[in-house]
DNA sequence: CCAGTAACTTGATCCAGATCAATCGCTGGC
DNA sequence: GCCAGCGATTGATCTGGATCAAGTTACTGG
């Protein structure tokens, strides 16, 4: 067992109003009120420590969990125990909302170091969110967000090169810690080469392999977990994926191509 | 132009309560009530040729779309203007949710084939399930069964081999048609081999080649569109995927793995 | 401080599936 | 009925990235 974890339970008191990840989460755009009512439905938990599951693939769905801290890994295993990565979670993030429909989880959800999640029982959730508009809209937003997310990286499978699907996560991760207020440029990553390779569908030594190369061409120096992206717009441009950065093609108007 | 579609507008009218796809869309579960309220918010349409566009990647959001009848693909492009088909939709579902977030269309929805759309404009949807739960619950429903099956496809391309791949999606197409109460083993495929291709990240000769390899293996029929299904258990083993049939693990013990 | 192990890197080889090329055969227009 | 053209099939070749095989480095617990 791991020694007891060193954590001050009034700094774990859920206060969305003096959480940090405010704009990110759950609570963005509420009212005072409103807040204090979503503050109260959600429910402290102990941290999950580095390995420990926050759910299980199988288990049954009673909450979604918002990250106040650390990273997550979420994936799936088939009969034959061979594990998909589907992505990697970070703090203001919503997580296990794909459950929703079945009431079962349908992926695992495993911490990466050290994770404080804020729980949130789904069906007060979505009574209170019943009440409060601007809360529905927010939930509508998230999803929706994910879905678009999912695009996004079902495309990056689906295109051919090595280079741009590595490309691609350095961008996003860059994108996703620049909301975080972090630096674009450098961060340490939480998860193994595997997991990445993983996520990428292609082999750790492909990975290797690629940092190697993306070191060598200058774009990124790489020490372990630590990165440091050099030239940030050329790995943008290696990566070119799902087209988010979307055409000004604004008109209703339909193709006959028959 | 193509000629005056023959549509008889009363047919068309739309009323949820005598659509055959009731238990699949939106309405689902709602009472008598609700229902009305939900119909009165329902835009006609007059029907999407095959080949014209149901919205456009870039365009502005208003509204998400039910399908009464024929079949879509959505896709996305990139700024080479490579295409990325990201899936293929029946009659029953909603399309258009991913565009949410952004409040602009992510992808683009073509036409198969003749199709027949219920339009239903989202600010107006958003308050009607702010008064009635069921139908608040029935969107976090279907947004998170999109999520699943994006979790699924992404599984789908991770994963190695081609033939468990179109053994994928044939098996998902005769779930989905099973569940609009047609055959399972015989249906016509409304999107070309290119199509298929390119959705599961693979070359058209390669689908031609697999379709072939599974007639030969006497694991179904295939006359260009039309497609019978002989051995659906086979398909199912060969396509194993995303483990969505969950273990029945359900304790909520946590692992320590440090 | 050291042994043991896990994570990562690097090199050599191999193969699944892409690409290239040719043909077939429906389908629709005239 | 004939021809143009696109979609699908089939065959031959090629290659990107997987796999196999050794290291190397860093972190763990004793």
């Amino acid at each position: 067992m791991p020694p007891e974890p060193i954590v001050k339970l009034d700094e774990l008191r859920n206060n969305c109003k003096k959480c940090s990840l405010y704009q990110l989460c759950l609570p963005m755009g509420l009212e005072e009120g409103d807040l204090t009512k979503l503050d109260d439905i959600i429910q402290r938990r102990r941290p999950v420590e580095k390995g420990e599951y926050l759910y299980r693939m199988g288990e049954t769905f009673t909450s979604v969990y918002a990250i106040r801290a650390g990273s997550l890994k979420s994936f799936t295993s088939n009969h034959e125990g061979h594990e998909q990565v589907l992505g990697f979670h970070l703090p203001g993030e919503l997580l296990g909302m794909d459950a929703i429909s079945r009431q079962v989880h349908t992926c695992s959800a495993q911490a990466l170091e050290t994770v404080s999640v804020c729980e949130i029982p789904f069906d007060r959730l979505e009574s209170l969110s019943q009440k409060i508009p601007g809360l529905q809209h927010h939930l509508f937003k998230l999803m929706s967000e994910e879905i678009q997310h999912d695009h996004c990286h079902l495309t990056v499978l689906a295109k051919s090169t090595v280079e741009s699907r590595l490309a691609s996560f350095l961008v996003q991760l860059s994108d996703r810690y620049k909301a975080r207020g972090y630096s674009t440029v450098e961060f340490n990553l939480s998860m193994s080469r595997n997991d990445i390779a993983n996520l990428l569908g292609m082999a750790v030594e492909t990975i290797s392999r690629l940092f190697t190369q993306f070191q060598e061409q200058g774009l990124l120096q790489v020490e372990r977990k630590h990165v440091h992206i050099l030239q940030l717009e050329q790995l943008q441009t290696l990566a070119n994926n799902c087209g988010i950065e979307i055409s000004e093609n604004t008109d209703n108007s339909q193709q006959s191509s028959s």
